[in-house]
DNA sequence: ATTTACCCTATAGAATTAGTAGATTAATAA
DNA sequence: TTATTAATCTACTAATTCTATAGGGTAAAT
């Protein structure tokens, strides 16, 4: 399942894209739009920022914004932050690889075979994804 | 994340789908070799008889075997009894779908366009692999 | 009588999804 | 300049659910 701080870092990231005024906007105004929790998404967007896809403005006036161009972020990236790995198995792992400590064998294990044509399914979905081909 | 629970059925099953005999084989068989809880394969192995990927026998001699030839069981199947949903949310799930409350349309939708990639992405995967494609 | 699957319950730990309270910063009005 | 307001930032707490496992007893086959 995706969880709902992806779907709704999701959103908040395809709202700020499709601004035409290039101007902060309030968690608040961002909650309300998209039927967020608004406690939630603030810890949401700080994260989002952290990483470096959003900047923010305090005080009056403020609020987030998008830093990249819509079409310069991809959903590996964002996935990656909000979600977590891509891999579902962290021995077919790209960025956060470890040994299964069960399994003596990766090249006969079953599961590695099949997560391996998953991930590698999953990553060309959000390689060829940027936000902007979510903004409708 | 892969749960615990797919990652052991799914070797169970080629644990099973690799046996030269075709005898049941017990539980405790196949959790030592497979270094997994045995009381956790347990009900793992009872739901996947449930749905009708395994039989067992009880008493000496018992244990489970699988009932369809590895290559008639695919992975669609499989991760569906053992993981649950194929989509990552259930606006795009083709079994299990579920309108969102909180999304006032769903084509335009950011998370359900980009979900329902990653869906259909999965699906081909899972389709096109069956249990005899994983025994190598 | 023994061996095995079957069934029910409980539980510790982790993750998820929030909510509460306050601190900090910046713009603006007095 | 000072006070006020509007916003982000930080930290703590809590309810709920999910995960993984263990224990003990029952039923059936040999």
């Amino acid at each position: 399942m995706l969880s709902k701080k992806t779907k709704y870092g999701l959103k908040a990231l395809t709202f700020l894209a499709s601004q035409k005024v290039k101007q902060p906007v309030q968690i608040a105004e961002i909650a309300k739009q998209e039927n967020i929790s608004q406690k939630f998404l603030e810890s949401i967007l700080l994260s989002l920022r952290k990483t470096g896809f959003l900047g923010s403005k305090k005080g009056k006036g403020g609020g987030y914004y998008l830093i990249k161009e819509p079409k310069e972020i991809f959903m590996t990236d964002v996935m990656r932050v909000l979600e977590g790995p891509i891999a579902m198995v962290p021995c077919v792992s790209l960025n956060f690889y470890e040994q299964c400590d069960d399994c003596p064998d990766e090249d006969s294990c079953a599961v590695h075979m099949l997560m391996l044509k998953v991930r590698d399914a999953n990553l060309k979905v959000y390689r060829n994804t940027s936000l902007a081909d979510l903004t409708g």
